[in-house]
DNA sequence: TCGATATTTCGACAACCATCGAATTGATGT
DNA sequence: ACATCAATTCGATGGTTGTCGAAATATCGA
């Protein structure tokens, strides 16, 4: 039995998503400022905190995205961004397992 | 206090040499393998598992050493390799307590 | 000393990736 | 319909990095 029976197990390509994921400063200091956050209006928020250009913001959001790290929502104008805790929970066990 | 006292703090620069070396398919097999073994003769066993060349070999180990995640020892013609276990958990801890 | 073996360094190449300006799409309010 | 604002896509650029062959360095045994 896995450490945590309902959380899925990642496969070999998420793994690697999401460690490259994790291993831009940019892209961590966003995940970061999610964690703080309830999360809402990511473009706008995001960039007032970390001095971004529009279009890197969103190439790094889909990074995250296609990781599986966040989960995005539309909200009419605006796309509001949710961490996706079970996903990095999942890393660490993996890591744990495999390294430590 | 930190989780763990008497581990060091990774520093931010750390942190990201930390991740971009677990970031790479080869390094983390490579880190797999020397955290099942007493780490023997590296570069030859090295090469029978993961199918590597030297050059390229040594360019990994390298980093994984510059990042802290491996310490080395030469031993005659041989250099032996260690997992660095705290280094480990002390990037675990980190992300724990940045995103988790 | 000499030849063999282990590892590193050098140099080059190709692939990948972060970055951003400009153009585009999509939604809102007037 | 139109102007405005949020966000994405496109295209280009510069920098990083994984890869390996070849040469160099280092150690050992004969």
């Amino acid at each position: 039995m896995a450490p945590h029976a309902n959380q899925p197990e990642l496969t070999d390509d998420q793994l690697s998503r999401v460690a490259k994921a994790l291993a831009d400063p940019r892209r961590y200091e966003i995940l970061k400022k999610l964690g703080t956050q309830p999360c809402a209006t990511p473009c706008s928020h995001m960039r007032d905190a970390i001095d971004i250009s529009p279009a890197t913001l969103s190439h790094h959001m889909k990074e995250l995205e296609t990781a599986g790290l966040v989960r995005s929502e539309k909200d009419g104008k605006f796309v509001n961004y949710f961490l996706q805790h079970h996903i990095l929970r999942a890393y660490l066990n993996r890591l744990k397992a495999d390294l430590a």
